[in-house]
DNA sequence: ATGAAAGCGCTAACAA
DNA sequence: TTGTTAGCGCTTTCAT
């Protein structure tokens, strides 16, 4: 059986107490018995019981994070900041995994209530349904007046609650990235989307609408078509817009991984990029410069925002700035994957 | 406030003791008063407190895993896997990162033990040096006899515990991968190792020696080099292999991420792959099939493996295997980085 | 500087 | 079937 602080206290012959504040360190204790009760501490190889802690003190020493999926390195490498961050403030990290499904969401968000953490960070764009809307803002809010903080890390605020937001430019990257697939003279260019209904979704949308506004083009120009963000799901893609937008001379596609779907599929095709079909991803994944030719993407600082996020969560680091908002900008890397225009996509089936 | 267990009780007119019982539905309760307390329940929106619940009943709804770093994709999958059976379970999940370090290895399965977690997963191959062994065993027995669960995932069980292991073939998968790149007529081949002390890295250079022996060839054609299992490194690792062993055929990388880097190295300095050398890996990275050429790897079952593991840890599923491990397999994928001999790596810098 | 004691919110005997 | 009650291991007033 494990020892408990009143084992210490008997051993070092002290009380309960006084252990407790050698062990917090919040409070005066003589050097003498602070020397005692560390030496019993040792000698019973005391683990402190964090449930009763946690308990006691009304305050854990975990926080949870919410991510669509910790095996898509997008949030990967935002779940492994946030750890890191956490542990720098002795904080353990949960990790939950939606897929994406609004319906996990909330339920992760019932149980990480229940667990009384210490803060709640949820990542990823969130679905845009205003009733799953109202219904995370009630939970945060639940949360939130339980003592639980919440941070939001590359998703607004849902109405009505008032948070500290990590944010992406994703309207701005995207915007950047058409505006540098139109500068290199395509005019015919096709989008495959995020899943609908997706936050997300509807800010890369917008940007590249924008950019494809600014040089005069209408949404004619430009077929989309929507994936789930998955590799397979971009592979899939490039087989339906060679079915409904072929002629297009460049596919810009809402991230890499549907990026690299995309490429593989043209290349089962042969179709070749970017001599015939540029493409252009979003992110820059790792294995974005190591796909051939090397992904034309944009940058998002996902770890350091995470970290952010992380410090924030852990009470290290106010958010003070302006509508408690961090703004994260996005870099456009110009690589290989986007050249001047060739033959464009071919029809698929040919007919 | 968030409303508690007496709050219900006292509204739906019964002792917080019926309350428990309908929240656990472990005990019989009249349906007319079950009826009344789920009314209160939810007029209250009540949420239970998880660490109340944990201190009361000895056991808690969490499970720990201790990985290298999520933002990996072989650590990354794994957590994923285990996440997503955890919650089956309904169980939570934390995350712990150690970059491989053994300090923060122990770290951890402290503060795990602190938290009284239901079960603890360990996965990777943590360190060999004894001093760790014993330490990591020390407190496994303590986290077993505390009711904790332990189960080792992709690393054998440390020297005197007794505990589920689920086990890679890595030994296997990177014999039969040097088989294979021998068996194309390969006689001078490098090898990129993973960290020294490291258990992995001793099992798959073991496979790969014990094919070397199998072919007649000694070490002394298979010159290797360390990297620490990331793809910088093994970018660099390429370029030692330019120094030390130029006129290799082939590389042999200990894993995908270093192969990669590996590849872009080659790449960098002209030298085509696998026209002139060829590259292997090791784990079937997501990233290896999209690699050009494709990456001739071993597929572990990462995500299978990790499931099982977190079903063993959940207590949904008992593992009886003699010797208390279950043995994945590896499977060799021979794909377009491994072809006849070249040229072999060039001296770097020419002389 | 230290101790005594009252909880924190829940579970689990034990009674009834 | 339901209630009473004694903890679980810790923190935190309030005394001393």
């Amino acid at each position: 059986m494990a020892s408990t602080l009143a084992d210490v206290a008997a051993r070092a012959g002290v009380s309960t107490a006084t252990v407790s504040r050698v062990l917090n360190g919040n409070y005066p204790v003589s050097a003498a018995t602070r020397e005692r009760v560390q030496r019993a501490l040792e000698e019973l190889s005391y683990v402190g019981n964090a449930p009763a802690r946690a308990l006691a003190a009304h305050s854990s020493d975990v926080i949870g994070v919410i991510v669509s999926d910790v095996s898509d390195p997008f949030f990967g490498i935002q779940a492994s900041g946030l750890q890191w961050e956490a542990a720098d403030s002795g904080l353990l990290a949960v990790i939950c995994n939606t897929a994406g499904s609004p319906a996990a969401e909330l339920k992760y968000l019932r149980l990480l209530l229940g667990q009384r953490m210490r803060a709640i960070v949820l990542t990823g764009g969130g679905s845009d349904e205003p009733e799953h809307l109202d219904a995370t803002a009630a939970l945060i809010d639940q949360a939130q007046s339980a003592g639980t903080g919440v941070v939001l890390c590359g998703r607004p605020a849902p109405p009505g609650v008032e948070a500290p937001v990590i944010a992406y430019d994703n309207r701005g990257g995207a915007q950047a990235l058409t505006r540098h697939v139109l500068a290199l003279g395509h005019r015919r260019i096709a989008y495959v989307a995020g899943p609908p209904g997706h936050g997300t979704t509807r800010s890369r949308l917008e940007g590249h609408r924008a950019a494809l506004a600014d040089a005069g083009l209408g949404d004619g120009a430009a077929p989309v078509v929507h994936g789930d963000f998955s590799r397979a799901s971009g592979f899939d893609a490039a087989l339906e817009l060679m079915r409904v937008a072929s002629g297009s001379t460049a596919v810009v596609v809402a991230n890499d991984l549907m990026a690299l779907g995309v490429i593989a599929a043209l290349r089962q095709h042969g179709v070749a990029v970017p001599a015939e079909v540029s493409v252009a991803g979003f992110d820059d994944l790792p294995a974005a410069v190591d796909a051939v030719p090397a992904l034309t993407t944009v940058r998002l600082p996902l770890r350091e925002g995470a970290r952010r996020a992380g410090r924030i969560a852990a009470g290290a680091e106010p958010l003070t700035a302006p509508g408690r908002m961090l703004w994260m900008p996005a870099e456009l890397l110009a690589r290989e994957s986007v050249a001047p225009p060739g033959a464009g996509l071919p029809q698929w089936p040919p007919r």
